[in-house]
DNA sequence: CATAATGGCCGAATTAAATTCCGTATCAAT
DNA sequence: ATTGATACGGAATTTAATTCGGCCATTATG
């Protein structure tokens, strides 16, 4: 059984598929993972001891990565947010442009298809702050160029959603693909 | 005293700057909302009911804004990470438009300065669901055209982080700006 | 300058919740 | 049919959250 445990972690692949109780589970603690179990259970229909057990094993399985408080960027004095593309020359991804992410400023790091090699999410205290961290990404070796998104307004800004969208309103004038 | 409390709601605000522990307090819990009030005490140097008071008073104030399970996207079957430019006829922010927030897919939606109008943040199981969210999206009036930046790989992706870097690398050209 | 008033803290006590422990039912594989 | 494994619920126990009262420091007030 240890072998399997280190299965599950080594392919990052939950153990067996979320099943409809699990996925009413992880809508709940989305949104709100302060409750009792008591209450969780009763939400979906479990006891206490059972629900329990289901985040159990909902956290052994990494579905659930961790339980963290959001913060207002602006209790915290960040209140301007931008997207920043990086364009290298080469590959990109290097150890020296990695090392940004250390910044507390950085909150997300992608390597993206399209006419960019990297975008970062970024939140600073103001328009200087956020000049700072472009300075030290020119002052890293292979960069070319930034194309900053300075964001004006957010309209929603939350965690990953437990939900899909089984079917998306088909438009008239699309020919059904092969597959 | 009711009249105060509205105040912070309205301006939404923080009542009273945080101070270097309520950093602290909100940097544990960032990392792990999970802790006993004992443990977090410890940590911040304080007692479990003193470590508690903070925690509704950042609460209350609005400075921690939840606290939730953060979810794998692939243990929801949401592998596929986009980022999603939307160019409008005239000015974007239709009701319209602001629709596609419903969708649990949409994780983010901001106005930004620079060539657009919106940016998005999706997460989608295959490029087929992607495409059914950007038909959807063609299909709403005034937009022109979006571009989409596909992630190949995420490398850092956190919440809101309550550090604040004071001291950016001064690069060796630059002017110093008049303020 | 003295003194009330406030805010934040701690220790102890109380209440509530997390966690453990079994016994039981259900389903799958043999 | 029988065994094994899994998930569940109820009750008991342990642990943590929450409340309460008193103390100290800082700030406002006469």
């Amino acid at each position: 059984m240890d072998a399997e445990t280190d299965d599950i972690q080594r392919n990052k692949h939950p153990a067996r598929e979320a099943d409809p109780i699990d996925r009413k589970i992880l809508g709940v603690l989305v949104e709100d993972a302060t409750i009792s179990y008591a209450e969780l259970g009763e939400r979906v229909g479990l006891s206490p001891p059972a629900a329990h057990e289901r985040v159990k094993r909902l956290k052994r399985s990494g579905a659930i990565r961790a339980t963290s408080a959001i913060i207002d960027p602006r209790a915290v004095k960040k209140p301007l947010l931008a997207f920043v593309h990086i364009d290298t020359r080469g590959w990109g991804k290097t150890p020296e442009l990695m090392a940004v992410s250390k910044y507390p400023e950085v909150e997300e790091m992608h390597t993206v298809a399209g006419d960019t090699c990297m975008l970062l999410k970024v939140r600073t205290e103001d328009t200087r702050a956020l000049e700072g961290l472009l300075a030290r990404l020119y002052d890293t070796p292979g960069v070319t160029s930034t194309r900053s998104y300075v964001v004006l307004s957010t309209y929603l800004e939350r965690p990953v959603q437990p939900e899909i969208t089984s079917e998306w309103p088909a438009p008239k004038h699309m020919a059904t693909p092969m597959y």
